[in-house]
DNA sequence: TCGAAAATCTCATGATAAGGGATTATTGAT
DNA sequence: ATCAATAATCCCTTATCATGAGATTTTCGA
C-alpha cells in the first residue's frame, strides 16, 4: 500500500484524516507521511486549490468543501438513493426498524441512505458508514448474486469469517449457502453485525445482471414473531425487486435517449 | 486554472463530475481533458484505488465511496454541525422557515446543515449546496466581520454585484454598510438570493476573531410582521452568539488538554 | 507596527511521467 | 462453457518535471 508515485503520494494525504483525527498541522503530516517541507506544502496547496482540503489558521488542515459538494452531487443525482428513498420510508413505516440502502463498491459496502422508526436505534448506520464485507444479511444478499468469477476469490479471501458465521466450513459449502440465498431471493442474519438485531436484505440490480446494492431492514430480534418474519421477508424481497425494476427502466430509458441522439448525429 | 503539473492534472479528473454529468466513460474523459489513453487510465486507476472514483461496467466512472465516507467524517466530527444542529432545529420550530448552518471556506460558502419547517420550501439549500458569495444575509453576516485585510480585496472583486444589491456604489460606502451590520450583530436581506424570501443571519466565531460560519433563517417575506421581524432578529443574533460560545469553549477545552499533554510530555 | 512562525521560492539534480504501439484482460453474446 | 470485441494495461524511450536543502517572503498574533 506504500505510495509508489507522486500521484499516490498526493492522495495519501487525504488518507490521514480519520474519525479520530480531522485536523492536522503540516508538521504532523510531515512526520506521519515522511515528506519534506516543500513537497508537503506543494501537495497541500494543490489539494487546497482543488477544494479537497481547507486550512484554518492556527488549527491546521482538514477536509475541504469539495468533499461536501461532491457528496451532495451523489445524493442529488444517484438513481439508487432517489428511487430507493420511498421504499425505505415505507419499510420504516411498517415496522419498528431501521431500513437502509447499501451500495456495493467492489471491495467495500457503504450505507447511502437510512430511515429509522424506532426511538432509540440499536444499530446506527447513517450514510457514509462502511459496513462489514463478510458478515450480515446485506453482504450476503449481494454476494449471493455475484457471478462465480467475482464470488470465488472473495469467498476464499474471507473463508475464516464466513465459516465463523455458520455459512459452512469449505468453499463448496459456503457456495451452497449462497445458492440457497439466491433461491430465496433475500438473505437474513441474526446478530451477525449487532447483537440482538436481525437483518433482512434483498439485492438490487441495475440493468445488468450483477447486483449493485442491497435494501435492508434491521429490527430488534425481540420484536420478531413468526408472522412478522414472513411479512418482512415478503416486503423486503418485493422492495428489492421493484426498486430493481425502477432502476433498469430508468437505465433503459437513458440508453434509448442515447441511441436516439446517436441516430440524430448520424443523420442530422 | 489550466493544470500545470501531474498533481493538478490527476485532480482535474474529479472536476469533470457535475450535477449534469455524473458518469463518464474513459473515451469521453480523454476528449474532455485531452489526456492520452495510458495516462488517463493511470490517473483513473490511482483515483479508483484511493476510493475517489468507482467504475461501473458499461457505464463508465463516477464518484467513489471515499467521498461519501469523508463527508460522513465531516458530518460526524464537525463541531459546527454537531453544536449547531439544536439551534437550527429550535429556530425551525419557532417559525415557518428554513434554518441553515453555512460554513465559510475562504473563497466559497457552503451549507452544512439545514432544517425546514414549511411543507413546500421556497428556497432549498440542503447540505453541500454552494451559496452565492456576494449576495444574501449569510454572505453579509460573514463578510461584515472579516478583518479589513481580507474584506477589502473581496469587496473590490465583487464591486458590481455588491452595488447591485444596494450596499453602496463605492468601496467606502460598502464598507460602511458592513460596519452597520457589524454594529447590529446580524444581517438581513430581502429577495437577494430567492425572490419573496427574507434572510436573517448571524456570524459564528470559533475561538479566533474572524468568523468561520453563519447561522441563517430564511422565511417567506409574506410571513413577516414587524413584531416577528424583531423576534427573529433577536433569536438569530442570540443563536449565533451562543453557538460561538459553545464552539470557543470547546476549542479552549481542547487547547487545555493539549497543554496538559505537553506538560506531561515534558515531565513524564 | 513589529517580530516569530508559517508558507513559498530558487535551482541543480536525478527520478519518473508521458505516450505511441503492442499486448493482455474482461465482458457479454452465442 | 466458449469466443469475438472491447476495454484496460504494458513496454520502453525521451524529455519533462518532481524533489529538497537552504534562503526568502508572507502571514498572523501581540
Amino acid at each position: 500500500m506504500a505510495a509508489s508515485n507522486s500521484l499516490e503520494r498526493v492522495l495519501s494525504v487525504l488518507q490521514v484524516f480519520s474519525e479520530d483525527r480531522l485536523e492536522w498541522t503540516p508538521e504532523e503530516m510531515m512526520a506521519e507521511l515522511g515528506y519534506s517541507r516543500p513537497t508537503l506544502y506543494r501537495y497541500l496547496k494543490t489539494l487546497k486549490d482543488a477544494g479537497l482540503l481547507t486550512s484554518t489558521p492556527n488549527a491546521g488542515f482538514s477536509l475541504g468543501p469539495k468533499i461536501v459538494e461532491m457528496d451532495y452531487l451523489l445524493r442529488k443525482s444517484d438513481a439508487l438513493s432517489l428511487n430507493g428513498q420511498p421504499y425505505i420510508e415505507d419499510l420504516a413505516g411498517r415496522y419498528p426498524c431501521t431500513a437502509l440502502l447499501v451500495r456495493w463498491y467492489g471491495k467495500k459496502i457503504l450505507c447511502v441512505a437510512s430511515e429509522c422508526s424506532t426511538p432509540d436505534p440499536l444499530s446506527s448506520y447513517p450514510r457514509g458508514r462502511p459496513m462489514p464485507l463478510a458478515r450480515g444479511a446485506i453482504s450476503r444478499s449481494i454476494m449471493a448474486f455475484l457471478p462465480r468469477r467475482q464470488l470465488l476469490p472473495m469467498v476464499k479471501a474471507n473463508l475464516d469469517e464466513l465459516s465463523a458465521v455458520g455459512l459452512g466450513d469449505t468453499v463448496e459449502e459456503i457456495l451452497d449457502s449462497y445458492r440457497r440465498v439466491r433461491k430465496a431471493g433475500f438473505a437474513t442474519a441474526q446478530g451477525e453485525v449487532t447483537a440482538g438485531v436481525t437483518g433482512f436484505a434483498a439485492p438490487i440490480f441495475d440493468a445488468g445482471k450483477s447486483p449493485i446494492a442491497s435494501i435492508c431492514l434491521t429490527i430488534a430480534s425481540a420484536e420478531l414473531t413468526p408472522d412478522r418474519e414472513i411479512a418482512i421477508s415478503r416486503d423486503i424481497a418485493r422492495a428489492g425487486a421493484e426498486l430493481s425494476n425502477d432502476l433498469s427502466d430508468r437505465r433503459n430509458a437513458l440508453d434509448e435517449d442515447e441511441n436516439d441522439t446517436m441516430r440524430e448525429r448520424e443523420h442530422p
